[in-house]
DNA sequence: TGGGTTTTATTGGTACTACCATTAGACCAA
DNA sequence: TTGGTCTAATGGTAGTACCAATAAAACCCA
């Protein structure tokens, strides 16, 4: 008898989390639902209430479950929390995995087909979320709420990908722009001018499900952007 | 006043967490470099061990260090693993209920621009893998291996992703990769000639550098791939 | 002297206990 | 009704002890 057992040997609180996430794959667990208190699950697990705290740990920074203390707290099932990638992509771009150009350009390409999907799903009822958003940045920047204003720019691209109907590109955008959002400076009063003219030819051309044009109007835009990002 | 918001207690972890994260992000940690012993670091931080690990936890998740036990072990800081960022991603499609054509239908589109990106920027040593993981696939099938032809063909793409020379890109491909390998049954024999053919067409249309060609190319196989497991 | 072996110190992994802080609900009093 | 207090539940933190793995250092023997 050589054959000596495996020397792997997996850390307990990956092996709980793994079973966590086994039961959310599988459907046993869903969003809102509720895993029983610490003190519960250590017991259930046979392991210390550490390891089972580290395996929430790690649930929670992945975004799966939002803890809550006190009375009827504990650990909740997320809807799935797109802030968590974000965060792990802003951790590679500081690690010197991925460069600012590397997100810009993935988003400027991604962007494109989520324009081309936009157009071909979005309702009417889409189209006017957006025409809303444009008004609302508008309007703020009259009052000169830049802060707020950044934001809702954004929003405008997460609206986009929605019109999509299409989650996975929901997710992907929503994450992008976030990680854009940390490195972004306020666009000055003077830009924004430019800006909204150029979402509402953009949006003209979506009610018209011109495809092309709508893209080229977005590119445009985007490359204006860019250059205005790198030369300040 | 009504503008009041809701307070947050920050957490110990989350806090020792945030100035490991500050001291990358400043330049002060590179990758490579060795973190203090989780006990030194307990009383450096004025913290228990357990907030400590837990802080570790979420670093270590989050992929930006690795923990390594023994003698002159310790936190070694990694160089950004997107491995960490396709196990989000997949955790976020778990939870946020995808279904299959949500994943498929956005890898369809994606993976358009990826060709069009691959198009603009392989070289010839990739176009040399691309060709080299075709003909073991061609291998493969023949003796009947069809678990490790299987993993190759989604290799393919990955390489593909590899192409364009965006991390950003190959990141998001080899994610939607990893979640459909999870639910694709293996291919049969007789389908995978049609593959080839058609992975071979693809690769003579990207060595022309004709992005239009080779998009349709890439189109059309995964429509019909599409349409071989809907009906399957 | 050289090479293998053992020892030892370091360090992460786990367990357990105790206590604090916050929360929701029940109950009470003005 | 309003406000306060109490209580139980639950996550957050602290501290200690011990185990397991590891590599450097010390050691031993031919």
């Amino acid at each position: 008898m050589d054959d000596f057992s495996p020397v792997r040997t997996p850390r307990i609180f990956e092996v709980i989390g793994d079973q966590i996430r086994e039961q959310v794959r599988s459907g046993a667990l869903r969003p809102g639902d509720k895993l029983p208190p610490e003190r519960a699950l250590a017991t259930q697990f046979g392991a210390s209430r550490n390891a089972v705290r580290e395996a929430l740990r790690s649930l929670e920074h992945a975004g799966l479950i939002e803890l809550q203390k006190g009375a009827h707290g504990g650990a909740f099932l997320t809807n799935g929390d797109p802030a968590a990638v974000a965060q792990s992509m802003q951790d590679l771009m500081h690690l010197g995995g991925l460069t600012l150009a590397d997100v810009t350009e993935a988003r400027l390409l991604i962007e494109s087909v989520v324009v081309t999907a936009a157009v071909a799903h979005a309702t009417e009822a889409d189209l006017d979320r957006l025409e809303a958003n444009i008004d609302a940045v508008e309007r703020l920047t009259r009052v000169r709420d830049l802060d707020a204003k950044a934001d809702l720019n954004i929003e405008f691209h997460a609206v986009l990908a929605e019109c999509t109907g299409n989650p996975v590109l929901i997710m992907i955008m929503r994450t992008l722009m976030d990680v854009l959002r940390t490195v972004h400076r306020p666009i000055t009063v003077e830009d924004t001018a430019d800006i909204i003219l150029s979402r509402r030819r953009f949006l003209a051309h979506l009610r018209n499900r011109d495809a092309g044009a709508a893209a080229d109007e977005m590119t445009d835009h985007l490359a204006r952007l860019h250059d205005l990002f790198s030369t300040a």
